[in-house]
DNA sequence: TAGTGGTCTAGACCACGTG
DNA sequence: ACGTGGTCTAGACCACTAT
């Protein structure tokens, strides 16, 4: 019997409850923020803060709607933009998951490479190095640590079908890897953003990529088995986890004869 | 006071209404579609029979409710869906209307190339030819078309900051854009989509892009004034209109030097 | 002041997955 | 049979824009 008046503002308390007549407060709006993106926030913090982990369920829609003092529907809402985000998945019948770089074939997402006839080919990784370092000023700067911070870099090799297609340098936030080992890399089955998010608990949620072509560099053509010179494709991403704070950079180059990268403008 | 049962199937026809009880119906499920997508499905052909053009305003979510007799959610919803994918633009206060590839600042939507600050440059087209021939069997089939089916052939340059930067070969349908010409292309002022748009009634919806890079070969350096063998980003799009039916193919070569291909993951 | 989209609620029912 | 997400409705109120 409730009538409430869409929050007054940015306070969670949506309104009195239990009450016959519209409430009182006329509501205003500076930095008016509607009552769904707030659960919206709830939510993700409970995300972030691990409550709910990568694979596991969350509780139902009716259950959070009564936790947080607000109708199903509003609690439905923020689902659905969190589920648009690729945090969340939906699945009827069952229940909403928290999203994850496991099971999931959430591959392709973050490695858009397909062969010429359209297909996604299985690879597999061969590590080259792993090693701790200082942050020049550029990795410092696009991963927002000071100069000189500790790194890890990773160095690795992807081979579709045999053949060697994809080198990689990957960076990332000393602190929050720390114990990352070459080791513990070799160990691991199933992709890297996968043992990011189980054993370091940080999950890549988007990522942006500048993409070039450029010519081979001698030290990157051996290891691609390509000619100095070879066209490439250079990626250069930046990987961030919640709260848009950026905790990958990564430089491939790929070679793209008998593969492309697809990418679909909507 | 219509207890309206969710619709039975696929008809339109939502349930009778006006009484009391919840209709008979107790709704079968093989082919089972939501009511918003069937109205998604009505909106989606007036905009394509032209009943609402582009630019303009279409009616209030009030007035199209009471046109397909469902509820304002529903229609609601409805828009929702047809908004995300860029078909409508919600401007609250004002309407709905109709997407355009004019005025609208949709460029960088289908041409993601970025200066290495991270600014998006202005750039101007140099039209080299534009003739008709028949389709080759490759160009044939993307086009949906029959082989030796009447195409139309464009090839111009986009220039960035008086670079030469892009060189694209257009292919589209001869039918549709019959009287197509050299001269109507260098009269019109505006990006190309929106040309196709308001003067062929042809509005391109989403594209894909496989992306390599290659060696230019001597012609495309020539035109790109860069040596022959320089590695470029090849980007071959088929574009789409309503149906999903294909009515472009293009194949671009971009001096990445100085530029980017900017690409969102999320 | 009027009209439009945007938010919020409450309740009913449907479709899906599991016991 | 039950619980979960999914659909649909109806009505109230808020925020923005134009007149």
């Amino acid at each position: 019997m409730t009538s409430n008046p869409a929050s007054t503002a940015n306070p969670i308390g949506p309104a009195a409850s239990g009450e016959a007549v519209p409430a009182a407060v006329p509501a205003m709006s500076p930095t008016f923020s509607p009552l769904y993106q707030q659960i919206k926030g709830l939510i993700t913090q409970s995300l972030e803060s691990g409550e709910w982990k990568p694979g596991e369920i969350i509780p139902s829609e009716v259950e959070l709607a009564s936790r947080y003092k607000v109708s199903q529907g509003t609690v439905r809402k923020a689902i659905d933009e969190l589920a648009a985000d690729n945090l969340l998945v939906r699945r009827q019948g069952k229940g909403t998951f928290v999203a994850t770089h496991n099971e999931d074939r959430a591959q392709f997402r973050f490695l858009r490479l397909l062969a010429d006839d359209g297909v996604e080919h299985p690879h597999v990784s061969r590590l080259l190095e792993c090693r701790r370092l200082r942050a020049s000023a550029d990795i410092a700067r696009q991963l927002d640590l000071k100069p000189a911070d500790p790194v890890v870099l990773i160095k690795r090799l992807l081979q579709f079908d045999g053949e060697t297609t994809v080198l990689d340098e990957i960076w990332l936030p000393g602190v929050v890897f720390r114990g990352l080992t070459l080791e513990r890399l070799q160990e691991y089955k199933g992709p890297l953003y996968a043992m990011f998010e189980t054993e370091f608990g940080t999950r890549m949620i988007r990522a942006t990529e500048k993409i070039r072509a450029v010519a081979a560099e001698p030290s990157v053509a051996d290891l691609l088995h390509v000619p100095a010179g070879f066209p490439l494709l250079s990626v250069e991403r930046v990987s961030y986890t919640y709260g848009d704070r950026p905790v990958e950079v990564r430089r491939g180059w790929y070679v793209t004869t008998g593969y492309y990268y697809q990418n679909d403008l909507s």
